[in-house]
DNA sequence: GGAATGCAGAGAGCGGTGCTCTCTATTCGT
DNA sequence: ACGAATAGAGAGCACCGCTCTCTGCATTCC
């Protein structure tokens, strides 16, 4: 059993192992990761790295899976660091949080919130993970409206499908926060991920020297949307 | 002369045979573009493609340069079509239309607005056609300010390094728009993407059934959040 | 302890890709 | 009518993902 559980031991090192290569191919040549020359790297011929990923996909998801958790406790913990009770301090530190991880891992983060391979389906699996970020988000409002913070927004504002949607929503991820309040929060979340990927992806670089402050103010005017105390 | 505009003109309608045939292949195999699978498609053999572009990269610039032209004249269609009076109107109007075009063409809008093909470089001659939606969307608030429909916010918001380079993005594609004021349309203009690519890319599909309800209500929280007047 | 089993890796190979080079036939300009 | 430019075909290079077979070696079982 012990014996066996080192042969099990070297093999997760090995899945381990082929990721971290993976991940610096995927830094240096972006997201058209190639198997062969993962394999090339580690001094081993391509077919034997399919005793350990069945597929480029399974390793892809992997990867997926590991940045999406990167993501997810870089956030958490930048707004563990936070204040607990200073909603908008918590806010900023999460957004600052996902864009300087965003920053330091470009490729990754393209991975995660570019767009979709074509050939590929992201398994189940990766859902969980992908939900953390907003989830974070959506624990700042709760707390906020417990401390009495945050006040909802009118439910008036929202048609009756919509209202629907959004209860669905928060009972599974939300409980207890008002829907109109999520649709806010959910605005917030949209909107950083926005300006994350425009500035990543798009060419707002050269135009706009002064990013950081940039990206404070987006993040400041959408603390005054949702409604979080100065 | 004619006869040398009759050469000219087969070998431009081969460009742009060429250009509807990879669309094709684009919608259905969607960004992993093959030269060899459209040329086999024109019953041509591969090399003989390259005659007309001179890679696969080139004709994947022609293929965004034209769908940054769609996805423009149909933000600008609809904004004309719009009660030009009604900024608020002409906002959702330009919103919708801009969703409505990226449903239609999801690889498309994919190509213009997802992560960015590792090795490709968009070259500058897509820069003018990138921001014409964003150019509509400033048309509607300096008519709106202009009309007295629409009030400059407070520009004591804005750090000074960043209204700096407000001031210069104003100038080149802005001019007369208070920087704090952009910094609201540029807001909206991210959000606006960062809703139809989670719409597209992400997995809101299952959990959210009223898509166009929670668009509207989304683009309402922007339209307020810019100060268009109800 | 020796045999049976299972697994890691190597190697060859298939069909696909982007792209280059050479060659031929047709068409254009003069 | 003749030289030049051009379009297309074909072969070939290096790469890709993936499959199959075969060989050593470690593990497991009796």
């Amino acid at each position: 059993m012990s014996a066996s559980s080192i042969r099990a031991r070297v093999r997760a090192e090995m899945l381990d192992e082929i990721k971290a290569v993976a991940r610096r191919h995927l830094a240096t040549d972006g997201a058209n990761l190639s198997l062969r020359a993962v394999a090339r790297d580690m001094g081993m011929v391509s077919s034997a790295l399919y005793r350990y990923y069945p597929s480029r996909d399974d390793l892809l998801t992997a990867l997926i899976i590991e940045a999406y958790d990167a993501l997810g406790a870089a956030v958490e913990t930048a707004d563990a660091g936070a204040d607990q009770l200073d909603p908008r301090g918590r806010w900023h530190a999460v957004c600052r949080a996902a864009r300087d991880w965003a920053l330091a891992h470009p490729a990754e983060y393209a991975l995660l919130y570019g767009s979709p391979v074509p050939g590929y389906a992201a398994p189940d699996d990766t859902l969980g993970p992908a939900l953390r970020p907003p989830v974070v988000l959506i624990g700042i409002l709760r707390d906020g409206l417990a401390a009495g913070r945050v006040t909802a927004p009118d439910p008036e504002e929202l048609p009756e499908p919509l209202r629907a949607d959004l209860a669905e929503i928060a009972a599974a991820i939300a409980p207890g926060l008002p829907e109109a309040l999520l649709a806010r929060v959910m605005a917030g979340w949209t909107q950083l991920f926005g300006l994350i990927s425009f500035e990543l992806f798009g060419r707002i670089k050269r135009t706009l020297p002064h990013r950081a402050e940039y990206f404070d103010h987006q993040t400041t005017l959408m603390a005054d949307l949702i409604g979080l105390p100065r």
